[in-house]
DNA sequence: CAAGGACTATCTATCAACAGATAGTCATAG
DNA sequence: CTATGACTATCTGTTGATAGATAGTCCTTG
């Protein structure tokens, strides 16, 4: 891929962060990147293709960096929540996917499957990290929700705030599991993992 | 309040609902409504004033039907679950604030405020129903997270599955503090109590 | 009671800015 | 020589916003 081409899709992904879809236009990416908007058009011929592209990278790259998290840290609720922290305290403050998927009756038909495609992704791979499909509903809803919370709020700690609880249950059910204890830790452990 | 004032409201708020403050223009609103747009303007001269009101609305119906829902069921994590249940289940399927929610940093100035505005009112409710702030965080995200996993996916029923603990962790905590059987449910009452 | 003025709500017409997109041109590198 | 990647120029449509005209309503005042 050409450093242009990148230069765009990282203009874009930045804006989209933002404002989501219409929260960009070819004239500002072009702007951004210090080529002409026809420019823009030759390798990305409309705003759909642009915009798709730039999800699918972001889906990828997430992919690639939670298998990279799982290596060194086995629990799947820490990794997930630690990389969604991650966009949270980022200088965006945004994932693409959330602000696209809060709009998405209103996305172009690529665009919206593109968005589809991350959070089926996401739910995915919590089902194959060992998590119930309810739990991993419930996981991935808590971290989107709460970069939401914390963007509309302005306040990052907003994200700690909503998913201490998440890690805290999520450490008594781990600690149960890997040395039991007695009773009043199974039954945690039980609720936790059943789903 | 005067009809056409009422029915641009509503206009703006089911488009809004689906494509954030972009997602609109005057002359849908006016079409929608079945007057010009140079009208639109009379009763809100810009669009940050027309969305603004479309918010604050939003958050009065809200804090009103929750104060309602509770007289009926004093359970403010089951009242909450179930409020914004109605509205994955509507026919716009989601919250406007969340929408814009997720795209604030592109938001004009009146407009930002005022959806801060409804998640610090949500989160206040819920702390003042009883809710330590963590949880109250937790579960604002949560059931926020759920609307746009259900949104994003065009599943509905994602919506259920993402909040099914949420509600079993809360009956169980329920069941204890007001039926205590013994250390068992005791444990897991003070967990979520204590936040 | 009637006349005058102010207010409300809508209209028509228009503006400048900006949008996405296309066609065609030009330079350069393999 | 040709394929690539960027350019210039331009089209068509839409946008938010404003100005000014018009008609209806309502209150006040003589």
């Amino acid at each position: 891929m050409s450093d242009v081409k990148t230069a765009i899709m990282d203009a874009a992904e930045r804006r989209m962060q933002q404002g989501g879809f219409g929260g960009f236009s070819f004239r500002e990416i072009a702007t951004d990147v210090g080529i002409k908007s026809s420019s823009v058009h030759y390798h990305f011929p409309t705003q759909e293709d642009l915009a798709a592209a730039v999800i699918r990278r972001w889906a990828e790259y997430t992919s690639e960096l939670i298998d990279k998290e799982l290596e060194k840290d086995p629990d799947p609720v820490r990794v997930w929540t630690k990389a969604f922290r991650g966009t949270a305290f980022s200088e965006a403050h945004m994932c693409p996917c959330t602000v696209l998927g809060a709009a998405s009756q209103d996305l172009p038909e690529q665009v919206a499957k593109e968005v589809k495609g991350f959070f089926k992704m996401c739910q995915d791979k919590l089902v194959a990290e060992g998590l119930s499909p309810s739990k991993a509903a419930e996981v991935l809803s808590t971290i989107t929700g709460a970069l939401v919370l914390a963007n509309a709020l302005g306040d990052t700690a907003e994200y700690d705030r909503a998913t201490r609880n998440l890690l805290r249950q999520n450490a008594a059910a781990l600690a149960d599991r890997h040395g039991p204890r007695g009773p009043r830790t199974k039954r945690l452990a039980k609720v936790a993992a059943r789903d």
